[in-house]
DNA sequence: GAGGACCTTAACGTCAACGTTAATATTTAG
DNA sequence: CTAAATATTAACGTTGACGTTAAGGTCCTC
C-alpha cells in the first residue's frame, strides 16, 4: 500500500493559510529521482531528509508521489551548504532551520499589522526573537573562532608551500 | 599476552638513525590515561590512533605499556585540530601528517648536505618536494573556497542578528 | 493495455570513529 | 606483598547518514 488515500487527482499542498500564488501546473515539479539529480545527491537522502523532517517536498501527486519545486531545491541547497561547509548535523541543521522560519514568520506577522496589537501575542513575538537572536548570535560566534583557527592552519599550508619553492629552486 | 617480549627492561625508542637526545628518565612520558585526560579524548581513541598509524608514543615499558611525550601530545593536538576544525576524517589526517613528516625529512637531509648530492637522490628529493607542494597548494586552495563561504554564512547570520534587533526595538 | 522506467515503503547493510565489555596482565598505593 | 587501579588485546556494540535490496504500485509511451 502506498499510505496515501488514494482517491484524491489533486496536488496536497502544504496546508498553507496565507493567500500563496497557487502553483500553476497541478502535478508540476520535479519527481524525485530528477531533484535529486539535480541536486547532486540520492533520492535515498531526500527521503531520509523528509523523514527527518528537515526537506518535504512541496506537494504529492495523486499515486502519492513526491514533487519538487524550484523552493525545495534551494532549500536543500541551503542544507547541504550547511551540512558541507559548516560541518553541521542534520539535527542540527533541523534547529538552524526552524528558527530561521519562525523568524520569517515574526517578520510576516509584523508586516501584516493586524492581530498583532495583543499583549500575548507581542509576547510570544519578543520570545521568538530572542531565541532567533541568540541562536545567531552564537553561531557567528563559533563561526568567527573557527574561521581563525581555518585561517591561522590556511597560513602554514602557504609557508609550507613557500618553503617547498625555495627548496626546489636551490636544488635547479 | 601483552605480545611484546616481556624481557626487555629498557624503552623501546621508535628506531632513530639520527643522533636524537636520549631521553632524560627511562620509563619517562605519560600513560595513556594521563595523556588521554590532557588531551581530552579517551584511552581507546589513542589506541585506535596508534593502530591506524596516525600517532604512536615515544616509547613502551617494559610490559609494553606506551608511554607519550610532550611532542606526543603536541602531535596529537595537530591531529584533532585537523580532525575538528578542519573537518578531515583520519585517512586525510593520515597523508597530510606523512607528507609533512617527509618534508621535514628533505629539510634535514638538505641541511647537512652530506650524501645529498647524488644524482638519484636529488631526484628522489625533488619529486618529495613536489608531492608536498602540491598537498599544501591544494588544502590551501580549498581552504580558502570553504573560508570564502563561510563567511558568507557568517554574513547573513550577521544580518538575521541585526533584523532581529532592530524588530525588538521596534516591539518596545 | 502492456511493458519498462521509475516510484513507494520497509527493512537490513555499511562505514567511520570510536564506546564498551571481557578476560587477563602490570603498575602502584599502602 | 597484596589489593586496587589501570593497563593490555580482542571482539562486539553504537551512532549518524545514508546505501541497498525486496516486494510491490505508478507513470508514460507505444
Amino acid at each position: 500500500m502506498r499510505g496515501k488515500t488514494p482517491g484524491a487527482t489533486t496536488i496536497v499542498e502544504p496546508a498553507s493559510t496565507a493567500p500563496v500564488p497557487k502553483c500553476a501546473d497541478p502535478d508540476a515539479g520535479l519527481r524525485i529521482g530528477d531533484a535529486a539529480a539535480r541536486a547532486g545527491v540520492s533520492a535515498r537522502t531526500l527521503r531520509y531528509y523528509e523523514q527527518l523532517g528537515l526537506l518535504s517536498p512541496s506537494g504529492y501527486t495523486a499515486g502519492g508521489e513526491r514533487r519538487y519545486a524550484e523552493s525545495d531545491l534551494s532549500k536543500l541547497g541551503r542544507i547541504l551548504e550547511l551540512r558541507e561547509v559548516l560541518g553541521m548535523n542534520l539535527e542540527e541543521i533541523k534547529e538552524f532551520l526552524e528558527s530561521e522560519t519562525r523568524l520569517d514568520e515574526v517578520r510576516a506577522a509584523y508586516q501584516a499589522k493586524k492581530d498583532v496589537r495583543t499583549r500575548t501575542a507581542r509576547t510570544q513575538q519578543k520570545e521568538l526573537l530572542h531565541e532567533a537572536l541568540a541562536l545567531n548570535e552564537s553561531l557567528a560566534e563559533q563561526l568567527n573562532a573557527k574561521l581563525a583557527r581555518m585561517d591561522a592552519f590556511r597560513a602554514t599550508l602557504v609557508g609550507n608551500a613557500l618553503r617547498c619553492r625555495e627548496l626546489l629552486a636551490e636544488l635547479g
